[in-house]
DNA sequence: CCTGATTTTTGATTTAAATCACAGCCTTTC
DNA sequence: GAAAGGCTGTGATTTAAATCAAAAATCAGG
């Protein structure tokens, strides 16, 4: 419990007192854990495994907003205005939550201002990553998405190996392709493109080792 | 002072212990306030005009990340990691700000949990705005772009009147073009198509008029 | 109020990525 | 372990928006 980062200022103590207050839940793959619009009170911290976050465009589109893993959270709209989910939560893979209600949480906040920073804090980094996300828009060249994505893969799942990092990928090229907004074959043609170049290399449909990462943060960068 | 939102919670006497703490400062339009990198270890609050925030891809391309107005605040990345500006904030009007260092700011989370909690909502309602951003891009029709665009001034700028919402632009179809990170001539086209298609008016460069909110909403949503 | 400069609109052409179409793979399941 | 089904890769074609190129409109300042 104590390795969910906005915890990690409690003592002991303290940290018993909280984890009396948390609702414990497990979801198989592919389980929907809360629907787009469903009534949702919590405050939900995944503990293991990951979920993807999704609203379905009118045109039928999936477009995927985050993929949450261990450590990550969601709901916290709830603490304010909102109290229904504002996009579908669904298990990727095995997963475990625990959850706060608003009222406890705000208690919580209230006599831990160290809390109300932390969670802060990964509000800001969320902001952070979104900000990166809109900026590599603007170079709207779909070689630098795919590339970004990549790095961000390399960040959150990769593990160093010898001849580079190992990736298991969180998602198929469907869900990649719904995560940056383009066509799923566009991402096996740049994903290919890479892997000629020399960039990465493909283990299975699920795995790939990246081997430079160096040329993945250039072209990330610009790229015409 | 009182109508920054995230001082609502402020009873007069800690208002006043609050004031004690700001620096006040004015910039005239075009002025830049701090550019990418530089030293920034305030919490700065904007008490009138509005200041694009925006970074310069390496192509040279300018990508608008925020128009930031009345009552918005920026910096906040201070308050934890970061201590230089990460985008360039620049006037586009004559603007007054007022500031908080990371230090006087921290230690008035730590006395009053509700500006904490002000804060939190604010980042919040930032995040879910970016969250909408992204959904619109998976969407990636421009004509749902340009409509949103046009709400989210509405929203912000809009004044009530008789034929419908007029906006006093707060960015040129340049402006536009970077925020959307599209092209120029296309923000042009796609006004212009509005136009013909009886949903805005041009008044004048720099002012429209909104007829028919309801086209825009749908429009913003899907359309193939 | 006129002039020059910047911004904006409009049209023609090019281009990157979407879409369409289908073949080969890899699972998953019975 | 074989068949069925969903995934993935590749080529051909289409399309929306970028780019290129002027013309028109707007604005600022004298």
């Amino acid at each position: 419990m104590g390795k969910v980062p906005v915890f990690s200022s409690l003592s002991g103590q303290n940290l018993a007192s909280v984890a009396a207050l948390i609702r414990r839940r497990e979801y198989p793959k592919g389980e929907i854990l809360f629907a787009e619009g469903d009534r949702l009170d919590d405050l939900v911290i995944v503990n293991a495994g990951s979920v993807k976050a999704y609203t379905i465009a009118p045109d039928g589109r999936e477009q995927i907003l985050y993929v949450f893993s261990e450590g990550d959270f969601f709901g916290e709209r709830n603490l304010f205005d909102g109290r229904t989910a504002p996009y579908t939560l669904q298990a990727l893979e095995e997963v475990k939550t625990c959850a706060f209600s608003r009222e406890d949480f705000r208690a919580l906040i209230a006599d831990h201002p160290d809390i109300a920073l932390a969670v802060m804090e990964a509000l800001q980094t969320r902001i952070a990553r979104m900000e990166n996300a809109l900026r590599s828009i603007g170079v709207r060249s779909v070689d630098a998405r795919v590339s970004a994505l990549m790095l961000e893969f390399a960040e959150k799942y990769g593990k160093p190996v010898p001849e580079g990092v190992l990736i298991r990928l969180p998602l198929s090229r469907e869900g990649m392709a719904n995560y940056l907004g383009i066509a799923r074959e566009t991402v096996s043609r740049k994903l290919g493109q890479l892997e000629a170049e020399g960039v990465i290399r493909s283990i299975s449909g699920k795995s790939l080792l990246i081997l430079d990462r160096e040329a993945l943060r250039q072209s990330a960068g610009v790229l015409s």
